[in-house]
DNA sequence: TGCCTTCATTCGCTGTACCTAAATATTGAT
DNA sequence: ATCAATATTTAGGTACAGCGAATGAAGGCA
């Protein structure tokens, strides 16, 4: 069984890629993401490469190979499925409950996990409205656009919010921008990296920066 | 935080002496229980004397410390809470939550044990019957004796089954003597080590030898 | 009494995962 | 085309938790 190591190596890779779109992602971006020195990035890398589960080209790059995609995928669907279980059945607060999961989805067992998807009702998303992977490994993720992309003046609904920081996600919710709020983008102002947003419904509007923005993924 | 390494060695001590009454735990109990070299276990006791858990007395044997016993108690708090919780709301036979709980036990935080307690409506005794530790670090025991030691024809209750290997737990099951179910002990015989019970309501009756019946505790 | 078995301890070594510091390669700017 | 800034790799070192073998103490028994 890899170790707690290798599955956040291997997750933060995948999420990492997700992102990007493009091929390699960066070495200096790996030892970011997983809060060591690149030179321990490295060498962890290079273990993975040795155990299939990535693709390493050194000064390039890494990419997951398909038994390393397929890694990603679980422990993300543990970290996701547990995660709807801690907000849905515990009454935590979507903001708290990264932090539990990201210990929590290194322990939980297969058998467990399936327990907790039939009793959540096999949900397809998390509370944070990231996409969870099924158990054969799929994963279907509905087209979206961030704040700073999606047409101006349509009817959207927030669909994800790509951050796991409490504080910005305490802000998201006193805000009332959370996944299935429907608004609509009023005005964009490039220079200001500022969007206005009407809340539909609600009947009030607010502005966002640029950062806070690109967080917030919508779909029409 | 202690390591998960730390509050194993922590846990099986106290567990060894609550069973043994006696003062001190010889090493090689604790390397048994631990599954390493003795070697080992020598090693991490003395660090655990240094962190101040352990009293250890060399070639006597090791004896929790205050600080060890409440880090004792913490986690077997944490176990049998996690074992109730798997059994009453995720549907676990009770066969099957220990070696979940054994995982899970080092990475819940003091947050979701409290969520769960309070889930579970502050049980005291998790599936095997054994007893939860308050927060504070209380235990209350009930007196207990085991099948080997409880007086003859009494009307006493199942209490508490100390063993938690899944075959053995399947087997009290298939019997009938889970936890809360009454019977009475009708004949002990000292060389055949063997004891006649008589489950009361169910009107059948078995026997057992000396092995299993001293992990079955009863109460009257 | 002295030996022998049992149990415990010490010692040297392994693997994992991390670090710092130094060396080297790449890239962009002049 | 060269050089400075940035990114990456290498080298050497630490802590933790384990193993195996050698060594040491303690009690039982001839």
């Amino acid at each position: 069984m890899p170790s707690a190591t290798v599955e956040d190596y291997i997750k933060h890779i995948y999420l990492i890629s997700e992102k990007r779109a493009s091929g390699d992602v960066a070495m200096g971006q790996v030892a970011e993401a997983l809060g060591v020195v690149p030179g321990t990035a490295t060498t962890m890398v290079k273990a993975l490469s040795d155990a299939g589960l990535v693709e390493y080209a050194p000064r390039v790059g890494v990419q997951l190979t398909e038994p390393g995609r397929k890694l990603a995928l679980h422990v993300l669907r543990r970290h996701r499925l547990i995660e709807q279980f801690l907000v849905e059945v515990l009454g935590f607060d979507w903001s708290e409950v990264h932090e539990e999961a990201e210990q929590m989805e290194h322990v939980v067992s297969d058998l467990l996990l399936e327990r907790i998807d039939l009793y959540l009702g096999h949900p397809t998303e998390d509370p944070h409205g990231d996409p969870i992977p099924s158990a054969e490994g799929e994963l279907i993720h509905g087209a979206v656009e961030t704040l700073m992309e999606c047409p101006l003046q349509m009817k959207v609904t927030v669909a994800r919010i790509s951050d796991q920081d409490p504080e910005f996600l305490n802000f998201i919710a006193e805000s009332g921008l959370n996944p299935g709020v429907t608004l609509r983008v009023k005005a964009r102002s490039e220079r200001a990296e500022s969007v206005d947003i009407d809340l539909i419904g609600r009947g009030h509007s607010l502005t966002l920066g640029k950062g806070a923005a690109v967080k917030i993924q919508v779909r029409p």
